[in-house]
DNA sequence: AAGTGGTCTAGACCACAGC
DNA sequence: CTGTGGTCTAGACCACTTA
């Protein structure tokens, strides 16, 4: 093969020219599931410490190219989606709209005691039993997003007791005669935490839109739910209209 | 100082027991803009390799907390903002309200033909040439947003001369004489592409939020510009009041 | 048992910032 | 010049996987 791929006078770093090298032979050699070389095997294929060629690795996981299992090897793992602009526009999604067309699954349903975000957003004292339901949203049987829902246990009997799926609000306006109303949102995003990444069916290092939302009882303006959603990036637009 | 504070036989790696003390240390005691102790002092404050310590440092980079300076040390960074969409919202003025200092520099302008996705939301036939103007904000000096730009040239032959950096509505409104109103936006997430995660020093697996957004003359209600944000997810979370 | 990645140490030299 | 982070080497031991 050809020598002098690495090259120490350059100015680059090896760690990085052997990342730039990897990544290349991925790309036109490798296919998501094969096998990198052993990380003793690249060290002395490039005349480097292991460490030089850890530390060109870490840059490849870090691209979410590659992923290393412990005591078996580093893996290629399957391209990330592909984000084109115009692809997406069918997935849009209003706010407005959501959980209207989906089907529900409850993952977890338990009471616990209001933590400090929670107990805040819903403008309760801290320790306060709170209902926490965490759902899965289905669109055309895909998995869409994962919401967790915070409400006051003691506003909330019936959603504790009887709650089993579909529509938590319309549920709720069904049960409680309480219409809501979505207060204010922040958006960020992250990597999928937790389980999420499982729920979802979507790679650990492709991203997800956290929404958090406070609805409030429509007359009153009581806070009545606090709810975390996690939407796949590659499956969501939120359209936001002022 | 009570010791103790690493122990070696836990399970936990000590890169990690430190990280996490460290990030306990930078909410507890430190402010944006302050350095850690230098890697050689935590290392033999730990007692530990200051290659151990480099790792631990390497968790808090990822997580966005502190951030590296080659020669001079390893700063805290200001924690997420949280930014309001709302009609007027306007990068420059809303962070300064908040007595945020902020930056602009031009990336590029170039003169183009617009495609698809420009055309349409800017309401004019393919191929029409619009200015294109990508813009990096800092905000307290650290890179914030990249931003596209895209106006039709006949309305923005100022925009395309003279615009040099700052505050580009603003710029608009002295120059041009009009006042924008942004329309609608739409909200996701990805990882970063093309050079954006080097513009936004960030690493490539962590993800950006994308906002795109038409702004239209205030009295004519005629798009003028229409802009694709790109942010750091992990120093915004965007609010919407809806 | 052999091979893989995960962690830690020890020491070296370099490039950059600031006095 | 000194101190900082950036890179590289050499060697060790561990935990996990597979045979």
């Amino acid at each position: 093969m050809t020598l002098g791929l690495i090259n120490r006078n350059s100015g680059e770093s090896l760690y990085s020219q052997i990342s730039r090298f990897l990544e290349a032979d991925i790309k036109e050699r490798l296919s998501p599931g094969d096998f990198l070389p052993s990380e003793q095997e690249l060290a002395s294929y490039f005349s480097v410490n292991r460490h030089t060629v850890r530390r060109a690795i870490d840059e490849l996981v870090l691209a979410g190219l590659v992923e290393r299992l412990h005591g078996k090897g580093t893996m290629v793992l399957a391209p990330a989606f592909d984000y084109c602009i115009e692809q997406k526009t069918r997935f849009t999604e209003s706010l407005a709209s959501r959980g209207k067309s989906t089907d529900s699954k409850v993952l977890r349903k338990l009471v616990i005691p209001a933590t400090g975000g929670v107990s805040k957003k819903l403008k309760i004292k801290e320790g306060t039993e709170v209902v926490w339901i965490e759902t899965l949203r289905l669109v055309e049987g895909a998995p869409f997003c994962v919401i967790s829902h915070f409400l006051p246990l003691n506003q909330a009997i019936e959603v504790n007791t009887y709650y089993n799926g579909g529509s938590l609000h319309a549920f709720i306006k069904r049960k409680l005669g309480v219409e809501l109303n979505r207060k204010s949102s922040l958006i960020t995003a992250m990597l999928p935490q937790g389980d999420d990444a499982r729920h979802l069916n979507m790679p650990t290092n492709s991203p997800v839109l956290r929404v958090k939302s406070v609805n409030c009882n429509k007359v009153t303006g009581v806070p009545l739910e606090y709810a975390i959603t996690r939407f796949r990036a590659d499956r969501i637009q939120l359209e936001v209209n002022l």
